[in-house]
DNA sequence: TGTCAAATTAAAATTATTATCAACCCAAAA
DNA sequence: TTTTGGGTTGATAATAATTTTAATTTGACA
């Protein structure tokens, strides 16, 4: 954990930016939610809990820094909302996402599914790819199992 | 063209929606502009030089309608607007994106290639998949062309 | 023709994000 | 030590996209 947070501060040191207080908490933050793909609004409150005068332009300032340095990766899921995830280290390519239309529950997928499918594009479309994002809208499995139990509203009135 | 305004009619009165002259003037732009990804201002601008008297809510709660009818897609590619396409009629899927990081441009697949993913997806993690957005990120080939030409900036001072 | 729900409009409100700017911190220069 | 200057911060204003509101209009049908 603080291992991550060092080489997070080399990583911003090397592009001459400082690892101030303001941002070692809102890395703290996203490292400690790392499952969560949290808003804006999400990291600046939990950020608040610990640190309370710390503004919510910097919180934006800093999210933005780190997805510059891609740090982050900034995503929209159409929600109106920008999400922040942590980079996996070493990762070379974007992770998937799930999101369930009835819950809105989002699911990651880390292997990298698209191998083929990148190849196909680069050769037929000659596009060069240097980024990817690909998002399943459905049910997930949590939702599922639910629907099992309940199979519809009308069928529940059984006397 | 006719008829397949004809077919969204139908479409939006079975579900007891009425195609009225400002829904028509929209749904015309867009049938028009299959091409591009519109925003909703794009659209707005265009329906204004047919249909003057328009109100930019108006269209808003149009694509809004559409969308949620499945007749166009409402897709989002991070740049803070929403973008709308018309479906292709018949189209189990949405269509994949090639985004051009250079100069911006939007070019569409319109071929599956999410197969054999969606089969890995919906059996390893018991997802059930309704829709899907893929999206690559990268240099599309006007601007490889243009970079043939010109390779780079310091090379291009030669006596 | 009169009625009533659906649809429309302009304006106001809301939401997420960005810009502005004075104050601050801290390290290097004088 | 004092000064200087660049980067950073926090409060707040501004902006942009979109949604809601409230009043009005439209149009199908009794």
């Amino acid at each position: 954990m603080e291992s991550r947070i060092d080489r997070i501060k080399k990583h911003l040191h090397s592009q001459s930016y400082k690892l101030t207080p303001q941002r070692e908490a809102t890395v703290r933050v996203l490292l400690e939610n790392e499952e969560d793909h949290l808003s804006a609004e999400d990291v600046y409150l939990l950020v608040k809990e610990k640190s309370p005068e710390i503004g919510l332009a910097t919180v934006y300032r800093t999210l933005e820094l780190l997805a510059e340095l891609k740090i982050v990766d900034k995503i929209n899921f159409g929600d109106g909302v920008s999400r922040f995830d942590l980079r996996q280290e070493g990762a070379a390519h974007f992770h998937h996402h799930l999101v369930c239309i009835e819950c809105g529950a989002v699911d990651e997928i880390q292997e990298d599914l698209l191998g083929d499918v990148e190849k196909i594009v680069e050769n037929d479309w000659n596009f060069k790819i240097k980024d990817h994002r690909l998002t399943f809208h459905g049910i997930c499995y949590r939702c599922q199992k639910q629907e099992d139990k309940e199979p519809s509203e009308q069928a529940v009135n059984h006397s």
